[in-house]
This record gives C-alpha cells, sequence and structure tokens, in this order.
DNA sequence: TATAAGATTTACT
DNA sequence: GTAAATCTTATAT
C-alpha cells in the first residue's frame, strides 16, 4: 500500500493520468470511517482548449479557482442541485486540468456505503459520478482538500493491462460539440473481451 | 438582485 | 424511453 506522491499529479499529460488513475485505490476517511474502492472509470477534463471543461476559455470563477491549484487537491462541486461530483486536479499551478472519477468498486467499508445509500444495497460496482462521491461520502464542501492528506487519498492497487482498458469518448457533455467525441474516457473492464 | 442552465440520477409512463 | 427533481453557480439586469 504506497499512497500516490504529489507528483503523480503534476504531470503535464492529463489524459495519461486519466489512464494511470485506473486500478488506483481511491480511499476516504470521514468522521473516522474509512470507505475505499478501485477506480473503474475516469474522465479527463483538459482544461481551457476543452469546451466541456468548466474552465474552458480561461474562465476562472470562484467555483473553477481550485482547477487552477497546482494537481493534488480535490476538485467536488454540485451538478443538478444534488450530486456532488469528485476530480482529482492535476498538472501546474494555473493549469485547470481534472480528471473525474466516474465509477469505482467498493472494497473497504460497504456498510457505510449502505449507510449512505439509506440501506440499499451496494452493487459490485458503483457506477456514476454522483455515486461515487455520494458512497465515499463525499460532499461538495470537500472541495479543495489535499490528496496527500488524510481524508481523500489515493493508493497503489492492481496494474491495468492494456487489453483490460477501454477508451471511449465523454459521457453526458453533448454540449460540447466536436470536444464531446474526444476520446477522454478510460474504463477498466476485467471482463476477457469477447 | 434575478434568472437560466447544468460533467446526473431516479422514477414513471 | 421520457421526464421530473432540485439548488448552486454564472451571467445578465
Amino acid at each position: 500500500m504506497s499512497k500516490l506522491k504529489k507528483d503523480f499529479y503534476l504531470q503535464q499529460d492529463v489524459v495519461m493520468i486519466a489512464r494511470e488513475l485506473l486500478g488506483k485505490l481511491l480511499v476516504t476517511k470521514f468522521n473516522g470511517h474509512i470507505t475505499s474502492g478501485i477506480i473503474t472509470e475516469t474522465e479527463a477534463y483538459n482544461g481551457v482548449v476543452d469546451k466541456a471543461s468548466h474552465a474552458y476559455g480561461n474562465r476562472r470563477t470562484k467555483r473553477t479557482e481550485i482547477m487552477y491549484h497546482r494537481g493534488g487537491v480535490a476538485y467536488v462541486y454540485l451538478c443538478y442541485g444534488i450530486h456532488s461530483l469528485f476530480n482529482v486536479v492535476t498538472n501546474e499551478k494555473d493549469i485547470p486540468h481534472a480528471v473525474l472519477i466516474r465509477s469505482v468498486k467498493p472494497m473497504d467499508g460497504i456498510k457505510w456505503m449502505q449507510q449512505r445509500r439509506d440501506g440499499r444495497k451496494i452493487s459490485a460496482n458503483v457506477e456514476g459520478p454522483g455515486n461515487v462521491s455520494k458512497v465515499l461520502g463525499i460532499h461538495y464542501s470537500h472541495t479543495g482538500l489535499d490528496l496527500c492528506g488524510n481524508s481523500i487519498w489515493i493508493e497503489d492497487a492492481v496494474h491495468v493491462e492494456e487489453k483490460d482498458m477501454m477508451i471511449t469518448p465523454r459521457i453526458g457533455v453533448d454540449y460540447a460539440g466536436e470536444d464531446a467525441l474526444l476520446p477522454y474516457r478510460f474504463v477498466f473492464s476485467q471482463k476477457k473481451e469477447k
């Protein structure tokens, strides 16, 4: 078990980081409850040149400010008034790159996850960025947390072979025009390819 | 100050 | 498959 160091998040290529994050263990610790899961799906948001990104066109507001922080912090924001979406901020200061975590495979603390989902059962693979944040207990007020701190962090876990990786366009960003077609989504599927 | 829209999820027809 | 829920943030008066 080794917590990822700061320099992992400072790499220049956000798409590469999104790929590297597959198979890593995302761990949260709130109120003494540890929950964790293997990251099985990510999406890269390529800063100012990406129409799907909140930071497109170098838009710098109170909300996106944290994306301009140097890599290694959390960017969590509220979508549709209901869902907290969790992102990992990457690259150097003033470069608003981020990776959205879209799904995880629950590992530790499943009973806490159940509690957070009103007792409903937790599937073997939690899909959807809103659900990921929910089961891990991540709230939009957690934005800006240091991923090298002791509330949210990421550890090395399994190594993902390239044959277990699917690369597809991103989801739910139709409004981004041609940028919605970019192959910035990475899925870790352990199934044997048919 | 007021209004519009969103990196979604869930329930229902 | 379609639509409603729901509230913060950004942008316009």
